[in-house]
DNA sequence: ATCGCCATGTTGACAACGTCAACTTAAATC
DNA sequence: GATTTAAGTTGACGTTGTCAACATGGCGAT
């Protein structure tokens, strides 16, 4: 089946594939073309799974949805307590953004999304954003965050991180040796105020 | 000189219809062709003034950041005592990127940055940063703020904003009815911080 | 077993885009 | 007034996304 006319398990082939031309290449390397031949196959092949290459680039996405929502959820498991975890899910946030650039800018990019609209990949984005809140409400039930409404302190936070990782991802500041630290700093400034 | 086959003023020409076309029709409508035709000018025309299609974006960047300079400075030179400046920066830096998304998009964007490095589009980046460093540090002498590094300060409200303005130009959220009020929140809670 | 269906894959073509090379125009300089 | 040269034009090329028409072969019904 490696040189059959028919591929037999294109599409996730080609999820593959594309993830990986954007990892190593950037947005720019992911053209049809370049990914139908990576994947040994015509250009017009991926035509049969996806409407568009705008419909491949959403399940794109929808993956590192999954993904980041794993690391996430691996903080919530941790059971840690105090401030702790939430240093350590802005850690984790930023560092997915670093480690998977071009994946995180297609994520939280407009290219693939607004311009369709795709009520399951708003489904998998919200369920990485609700381990944010599930981790903002348990941090307000054990006392360690302040009362109020936890969507609005949700917002704030998933803002911040949002932030600190665009700026990162887009090569807005000279990123720093040690990402970590910086991470850390962010929430912690971001939990303690900046008023006096 | 209307039709002239010198057009005479072409390149603020370019720039003014750059964005126009950018408000318009997102980032897609600008086409170097597009653009040629809305000036009345042939399509290679604008290789007189620009290298590239990406030096162009690179001027049309710029321009945005000396409007959004020109809007924090003016909260900076309102002399307002407290924590009021604080939220009225907020409240500022994101109105700039709702109205403008397209040209906010580009601005903090990858597309015409970091593949070509221009220092003087950093310049002028930097420039409207440094009003919110400026406010930062007139905060902390005034007592209004907490001490600590400026700098780590600047750059977590800085973080906390863009990511404000990412989000809702990106299309991430539901757009509120009013940013503003969302603005002055967020940048409260900046201010107070998370924990109890 | 075999026939036909249809999902899957291919080839050829097209328009739009950015860009280069060669040419044209007219404003500025001596 | 001649010439240099900045500014604009035309034609062409390679790349890209996409469509239409065609080819293949696995699978169920007979």
């Amino acid at each position: 089946m490696a040189d059959s006319y028919h591929h037999g398990d294109l599409r996730p082939a080609l999820l593959d594939a594309a993830a990986r031309l954007i990892r190593d290449g950037g947005t720019d390397a992911l053209t049809l073309r370049a990914l139908a031949e990576a994947v040994g196959v015509s250009r017009t092949a991926p035509y049969r799974h996806f409407k568009d290459k705008a419909e491949l680039l959403v399940a794109v996405a929808a993956e590192g949805f999954e993904r980041l929502r794993a690391a996430l959820r691996a903080v919530n498991a941790s059971g840690a307590a105090g401030l702790a975890p939430f240093e350590a899910m802005g850690v984790a946030y930023v560092r997915f953004a670093v480690e998977n650039p071009a994946h995180y800018r297609l994520m939280y990019g407009r290219e693939a999304l607004a311009r369709r609209e795709v009520p399951a990949l708003q489904t998998t984005a919200d369920a990485a954003y609700y381990e944010l809140v599930a981790l903002i409400t348990a941090g307000q039930a054990s006392g360690a965050l302040r009362t109020g409404d936890p969507e609005a302190l949700a917002y704030v936070a998933w803002a911040t991180v949002h932030g600190l990782a665009s700026l990162l991802v887009d090569g807005q500041m000279e990123q720093p040796d040690d990402v970590e630290a910086l991470a850390r700093l962010t929430a912690r400034t971001l939990l303690e105020g900046l008023a006096g």
